[in-house]
DNA sequence: CATTATGTCTACTGAATTAGTGTACAAAAG
DNA sequence: CTTTTGTACACTAATTCAGTAGACATAATG
């Protein structure tokens, strides 16, 4: 299952995006309409700032925009940081890749092989959910 | 990804698969073989013996052996089993299915379109790998 | 029948992760 | 200079993970 962290982080960027252009949007605004707690979004908001996906404002009138274009920002990109990996073991993955505790001939794994299978199709529906696509 | 339990269940079940029919197979063999701590194993077999997938035996020439045929465990049933569902939301579980917390109007909601297709695929995938495909 | 090797049951635990909260501070608008 | 917003750092309660410990039950063998 996905943290809750993530989905905070997923709806917040599709509540963004749906308002991109429109200047910084407030973080209470975003936790109320969201229904995420408040100070737990405050550092979700700043970690996907500091990824350069989001930009801030202070100050009065201060808020959160997106400072990417919602076609280039990615459920992927969000997992990845998020939930550190896509795949499901280790030695499947690009991004955390460590070599299989057990098998020691990864090209012959059968295990490993179809857990490669089912990350490279998570992969690509991840990729292809994009901000945009999810307004 | 896959917890350690669930991946030392999936090797123990290729190691007993592989020896189907040959009669019990000692925990401390396949502990060692597999490189699995084995009082940690033992409750993983004893869990797999109380789905229906493993027999035993008890006393001097006692241990493990399958008891549903190679071709009728799928790792869909022990990743069902030991992670409590395949999908990466409740919102889009068969077993463990719960409402979204966040969207109300699950039949439009475009994040949960997402994630059910990763779901339907991972599930495809993991039903197809028997252990009989996997030896 | 006693010994010994195997699985079974119940309970416990240290470490890590998750999902937050608290307090103090910094910048900008009015 | 006051108010409103974000920023930084620290802390914590609850849960899950990855095992361990100890006592017990069963069955083969001498």
């Amino acid at each position: 299952m996905l943290s809750k962290k993530t989905r905070y982080a997923m709806l917040a960027l599709t509540n963004l995006a749906s308002k991109y252009g429109e200047g910084a949007i407030q973080i209470g605004d975003i936790a109320k309409k969201e229904n995420i707690p408040q100070r737990f979004l405050e550092s979700i908001l700043l970690e996907l700032k500091k990824m350069g996906i989001l930009g801030s404002k202070l100050g009065k009138t201060g808020g959160y925009y997106l400072i990417k274009s919602p076609n280039d920002v990615s459920l992927l990109d969000i997992i990845r940081h998020f939930e550190g990996s896509v795949a499901l073991m280790y030695c499947v993955s690009e991004k955390a890749y460590q070599p299989c505790e057990f098998c020691r001939i990864e090209e012959t794994c059968k295990i490993r092989h179809v857990f490669k299978k089912i990350r490279d199709n998570t992969y690509d529906i991840l990729q292809d959910a994009t901000l945009s696509s999810l307004i």
